[in-house]
RNA sequence: GGCCCGUUCGUCUAGGGGUUAGGACGCCAGAUUUUCAUUCUGGAAACAGGGGUUCGAUUCCCCUACGGGCUACCA
């Protein structure tokens, strides 16, 4: 595909939490268009309103970004040419195009206090700020020019609203959608600065949007309804030419149930919906994330790219770098997508699975640290490649391999103890000594002579092999007995078949 | 209520006027593994409904139903 002006697109977050599934995959969309086509990609910050804005999760937003491996090509840190990227850094610049609507008749000022907006609302059932009720309204259409000037002057709280044509079609080809049309008679006159001076999303989108020259625009299908508000701004203010192309992104919905994906629905069903760990300032309380999971970046940028995408082919496994070569915007499905965690596992176990084991090492022995376990990188490799095909997250590593690190807690006895017998104890005694006496301490060699010596006791192979594992590692699980057994070392072997012996006989 | 968007196995999806409607997750069964997993093989499982158009519709059009979104001085 050809374009005629470098792709430029920005991903808009407001600070107001933790970044959940939807925000990161809006991010992801931006991100890999652009770099498809070689462009920028931008953060800006969307910090509209103070009292929404939560302290700490601007922070948190680009910690998000850069561990999916989404990297902004200019974000506050490092201003370009079109800086700032914070919103309220732009503050000024707002009222100046707000008032110019004004002046050229496609908006107004409005003295309605919210009070009386509501008790509108409750006097007419579908009441809408727009053509036919803003004559009955206190603004700068219904009342006469010099009250207007008095209020003004007198510096009466007032907002700037958008004045929608009673009649006509807004319609625009929604890259994803094709086309979409709205009615203008059905659109409100949406205020555009707020009394207190600040821009709504309506204005500092599209003021922003200009000022940084951004080509295309990735948002939320919720965004859809104000679309036509958007396009009519970018008329009114003369940039026509300029308008960005718009994509309208399905959105991911509830596993069960209906609705959008939220927060409670983490907490409900039991897995993350943020990307990382969220802590509330104001209430303090923690969201667990998708990286403190156990979920490796790549897996959850290839989990959630698919989700609403693909390549055309049945491949599913995706790098950032294939997604990027790959990715296109006829490919992005229209409908919404229910968000399905048993998947979300399999994309990450795939990733363990495939990555090489000098890549998991070092988050395992963190995961090991925590434990209190310091564990020497040769050690955890080695261990790793005995339980890795059992793991689905990077912490499920201790799960299935804490017994290689100290002895079982407990031992799962109930699965010997009615079938012991004197014989077994006996069995057991000499094979410590057995044990004991090998040089050659490897799993097969072991094998051999403990077989050889089951065959010599006459006991079956069936009831002392299991026996052995319990022994060693707690319980009825883990990979071959005795790659355990070379694993451990002699010195644990024995001691834990001694304790063992121990535990059965009482 | 109004407006907008959507609808293929339970879920994510491929496909697209003539196909045994394909794959993946999950589920079930069998094989392998003297443990548990893994792995392998197989299986059940879908075009929302009704009208058109057409020789032929899951595919194109219309209607209905259902789902979702928006309808704030929130984004």
């Amino acid at each position: 595909m050809s374009l005629e002006k470098k792709v430029r697109v920005r991903f808009a977050p407001s600070p107001t939490g933790g970044l959940h599934l939807g925000g990161v995959r809006t991010a992801l969309f931006n991100y890999l268009f652009a770099k498809h086509h070689n462009g920028d990609f931008i953060l800006r910050i969307e910090d509209t309103d103070q009292t929404r804005f939560v302290a700490g999760a601007e922070a948190y937003i680009n910690e998000c970004l850069e561990w999916c491996g989404i990297t902004p090509d200019e974000s506050p840190e490092k201003p370009g040419a079109f800086g700032p990227y914070r919103q309220s850094e732009r503050k000024p610049s707002y009222r100046q195009y707000a008032e110019q609507l004004v002046q050229n008749g496609h908006a107004y000022y409005a003295f309605d206090t919210a009070e009386e907006l509501e008790e509108q609302r409750k006097l007419q059932p579908n009441f809408r700020y727009s053509h036919e009720n803003r004559l009955n309204l206190r603004n700068s259409l219904s009342l006469e020019e010099a009250e207007v000037a008095r209020l003004l002057s007198e510096g009466h709280p007032h907002t700037i609203r958008i004045k929608i044509p009673a009649e006509g079609t807004v319609s625009f080809d929604d890259m994803i959608r094709d086309r979409v049309a709205f009615e203008t008679k059905l659109i409100d006159d949406k205020v555009l600065l707020k009394a207190d001076g600040m821009p709504t999303y309506h204005l500092a989108v599209v003021v922003d949007d200009k000022a940084m020259e951004i080509t295309h625009v990735f948002r939320g299908e919720e965004w859809l309804p104000s679309a036509p508000v958007h396009i009519l701004l970018w008329q009114y203010l003369g940039w026509k030419e300029q308008m960005p192309q718009w994509a309208h992104l399905p959105l991911i919905l509830k596993p069960d149930g209906n609705g959008k994906l939220s927060k409670r629905d983490g907490d409900r069903l039991g897995f993350p919906v943020y990307a990382m760990n969220w802590t509330d300032p104001a209430t303090g309380n923690t969201t667990e994330g998708f990286r403190e999971k156990g979920f490796l970046p790549e897996a959850f940028v290839n989990m959630l790219a698919m989700l609403g995408w693909n390549d055309g082919t049945e491949e599913e496994f995706f790098t950032m770098e294939q997604l990027i070569a790959k990715f296109s915007f006829d490919r992005i499905s229209k409908a919404g997508a229910k968000f399905d965690f048993e998947k979300a596992k399999w994309f990450n176990r795939e990733w363990i699975q495939r990555s090489p084991n000098e890549e998991l090492v070092p988050q395992i022995i963190e995961v090991l640290a925590k434990k209190g376990i310091d564990a020497t990188p040769a050690k955890v490799n080695t261990i790793l490649a005995l339980v890795k095909d059992r793991m689905t997250y990077s912490a499920d590593f201790w799960e299935h391999a804490s017994y290689f690190f100290q002895a079982p807690e407990s031992l799962d006895t109930a699965a010997v103890k009615p079938k012991w017998t004197p014989e077994k104890t006996v069995f057991f005694e000499e094979a410590i000594a057995l044990f004991e006496s090998q040089s050659d301490w490897t799993a097969s060699n072991l094998e051999t002579i403990f077989k050889e010596k089951i065959a010599q006791s006459g006991l079956k192979m069936g009831e002392l092999m299991l026996p052995l594992r319990i022994m060693l590692v707690g319980g009825k699980f883990g990979p071959d007995v005795f790659v355990i057994v070379e694993t451990l070392g002699k010195d644990q072997v024995v001691t834990r078949i001694k304790n063992g012996l121990k535990t059965i006989q009482n």
